[in-house]
DNA sequence: AGTTGTGAACCGATTCACAGCG
DNA sequence: CGCTGTGAATCGGTTCACAACT
């Protein structure tokens, strides 16, 4: 890889993908990066930078063929081929994210849940429940490298440790604490809670 | 409002006032921004740097005394009195938001659900069901000013634009779907596939 | 002495503007 | 001619370094 590669854009592509989508079940075929900034409320400029970070995908005079950046940017994302996950905690949130229809449109299956307690908790169909004590197990057998974590405050970092040591590379972490992280992992929170209280901060602001 | 506030800065003010919360149950009274940046993982001088944003809170050769910087924190957050936040769309991650204990701990209650099909459904102690249909009369007579979304796609623009007719100012958005954001609105995303896409990126790097 | 508050330097990402090419 | 790809300019946020203050 030659430049570091902003994670926005990582975010972006996924943006482009879900536009050239749309636009190729309208029928277009060719699409020119102001017709794409239109589209998905980036800047042109934006997404021709973002996508000549991986290469030359479009023609000059014409545009990116829709089908064909379509490819590209899957490839690039590294989403070409589906992903196992597991998940952690099958609570009220994760019992929700088990049975999310997003993550399929991604290309992710959770196939492995796991819970302290299994007993009384069903998942769904493809998706496997088991004994907490059995994670390490059950990851590195199936090669496992995304986690999602929806446990209690109290074991996130334990579970992360032990996701680390199971080898998994990613985790979507949804427990609003400071974490540790372990070298070589990535984790990404999201903090549903900071998020109404930013809306709040905006709120406040238009009462002034 | 005299300088333009970073919206990340708000979200590190929360994540403050958690590890605030923290220190003041361990029995501090006083802490610096050194200390501070340890326990949160942010660097001081941006610590400070926030801070001052809102008004001179420290002591100089001294630092910050915990509770009065709590208030001060929540003041400018408008997180001070608690909120009413409305639901709409209760499906399976609709329920499960619901039932979200983080909200709570953040002084945001789920007061008024929508659905459009509310039959069979059932919500939490202190919660009301109603049919979408009544949506924007429900809203107005409660003077609800946020709301979280978890509706299909399709109907996403729609629900968007009738919150901003009842006078809805903030929404917390779970629809993966580029929506058109009515002047006045804010409205937040939270996308879990893309989130994923994001991971699996970093792990087809590591493979490199 | 110790720590805040802040101007200046830095860094990364976005946008502009145009050369290069089809 | 039109649109991409990209160097240069700009913008915004972070970090540094120190003057101001207790």
């Amino acid at each position: 890889m030659r430049v570091k590669i902003p994670e926005v854009t990582i975010g972006r592509l996924s943006l482009y993908l879900r536009c050239l989508n749309e636009m190729e079940a309208e029928g277009m075929t060719v699409v020119s990066s102001a017709e794409l900034g239109k589209r998905s409320g980036i800047n042109p400029a934006q997404i021709r930078k973002d996508l000549a970070y991986f290469g030359e995908f479009g023609t000059r005079g014409v545009g990116y063929y829709v089908s064909e950046l379509k490819k590209n940017i899957k490839e690039v994302m590294g989403v070409n081929h589906p992903y196992e996950v597991a998940l952690v905690g099958v609570g009220n949130l994760g019992n929700a994210l088990l049975r999310y229809k997003g993550f399929q449109r991604h290309g992710f299956r959770i196939t492995a849940a796991f819970d302290r307690d299994p007993t009384d908790k069903d998942v769904p169909e493809g998706c496997t429940l088991y004994h907490s004590d059995d994670l390490e197990k059950v990851i590195r057998e199936r090669g496992i490298k995304i986690a999602i974590v929806s446990v209690h405050q109290s074991s996130v970092q334990e579970v992360i440790d032990r996701l680390a040591k199971a080898n998994v590379k990613g985790v979507l972490n949804f427990v609003p604490t400071r974490v540790n992280v372990p070298e070589g992992m990535t984790v990404r929170d999201v903090d549903m809670g900071t998020e109404l209280d930013i809306l709040t901060f905006y709120l406040s602001l238009q009462e002034k």
